[in-house]
DNA sequence: GCATTAATGGAACTGGAGACCCGTTATGGT
DNA sequence: ACCATAACGGGTCTCCAGTTCCATTAATGC
């Protein structure tokens, strides 16, 4: 159970400042009833109205009054609307669903790509990441909570290439979380690109396309089996 | 040239009011010499803000300070940090590189990657981007412009699979644009997930993947080559 | 149960983003 | 060249997000 939003924040150079014994952030040393109830409380509001009204539609004083709680306590404890949303981000990843086996590649891709699909189809659960990557386009501390959160979840599904790999169904030396990694982008892409809904045809395909190229060797470290074949490229000017 | 960000947007029952003449928005009537000069220079001081500082770090009386505008011109024309950030988008749209043709599938997908990957690479473009994105999970109206950049974009690309298809080197029923954004997504979702930076390895992966699950079938309308085999996936719960 | 003090909550304060007013500049039409 | 007025610019005002202060409540250790 995360409590604090990142712990190493304090400047520490503050040395000038006298006060012999430093406070500790709050939350810390009485996690009990009060404030465990205050966090949940917290996180929930800021849940709803994010699904409400959006990451710009976050102000905390707003959130202190749907959670019944004091302005002063979510300004002391979160301070900020990327602060309380990497928090967010933390629950979110204490509250994950472990990763199904079907037993074949194509089957535990396409369940990965379903679980997504389903997550970023989710009125409420959407939203949430939606506003979780633009809070983390902005801010270096909500970035680390996602690269952080995305570590774990590529690293939960990795077993499943690397089972893969030892039944023969890829060649050696394919790399785990690039697939894992493959499964997802382009529903992520979609999600983010385009207005049009995320379809199960969509996750299908995802899986399927990952599958294959998997298995043609184009996520391997070593020499790939398919020719890469084209020059260079030019650089500068804008891409899609 | 686009001028306005988005002319649709006075609340239209503005009737009691008065005012017989609605004066239609700023920019649109004289769109000569001083105001083209004024869109550049605050345009300009935009995009150096926010590589500077983020989309957080935009405020418009500091862009309005940089640009050497008055602030109320910035107020008027552009409204809020998101409307600054669409009309930049915009801007990027009308200056974009044209693709490239070199024959192959593999080499023209291999420079679509490398283009794409030199411009999320790049500090000042990949900070846009990232802006961009960030405000268009927020903001409806970016949203927007950002849907109609890449429905451009990848446009602009697909004929290079159109090709690929009559000659002869993917099936029949291929989606083009489904194989052109196959091939950025992975480098999108590096960008947003991952600390580590866009590697032209990395590009050259998205590419050969892209094209091997095409070959394979993969982004075929009808009928894919490979089977599905899984079932299907639990919903709910946080997924990658 | 009781003392200690971490943590919360109410209320008053403040600074700056954004709105408004109105005089000034220079564009587009003739 | 000259006029009408679109668009700009400086100064001022307002309002509310975020801060500070201190009294109150309740978690922890004995």
């Amino acid at each position: 159970m995360v409590d604090r939003v990142a712990p190493g924040e304090q400047p520490d150079g503050r040395g000038a400042e006298a006060r012999a014994e430093q406070p500790a952030d709050p939350g810390t040393l009485r996690p009990g009833g009060r404030t465990a109830r205050v966090r949940a409380a917290v996180l929930e509001a800021a849940g709803d109205l994010i699904v409400e009204a959006g990451l710009t539609g976050l102000d905390l004083a707003e959130v202190a009054r749907r959670a019944g709680v004091g302005k002063t306590t979510v300004y002391r404890r979160w301070a900020t609307t990327t602060g309380l949303v990497a928090d967010l981000l933390a629950h979110m990843a204490e509250e994950s669903v472990p990763r199904t086996e079907t037993g074949s590649l194509d089957g535990d891709l396409l369940a990965n790509a379903e679980l997504v699909r389903a997550t970023l189809s989710d009125p409420r659960q959407g939203a949430l990441f939606k506003a979780v990557i633009a809070a983390a386009a902005t801010d270096p501390r909500t970035a680390d909570a996602l690269h952080r959160f995305y570590r774990i979840r590529v690293a939960e599904w990795a077993p499943c290439v690397t089972t893969a790999v030892a039944r023969g169904e890829l060649p050696a030396g394919t790399d785990p979380a690039e697939v894992i990694r493959a499964v997802s982008a382009p529903l992520y892409y979609r999600l983010l690109t385009t207005p049009e809904p995320l379809t199960p045809d969509l996750a299908a395909t995802a899986a399927r396309a990952t599958a294959a190229a998997a298995r043609a060797g184009a996520y391997a470290r070593t020499a790939p089996a398919t020719e890469t074949g084209g020059t260079g490229a030019p650089d500068g000017g804008a891409a899609d």
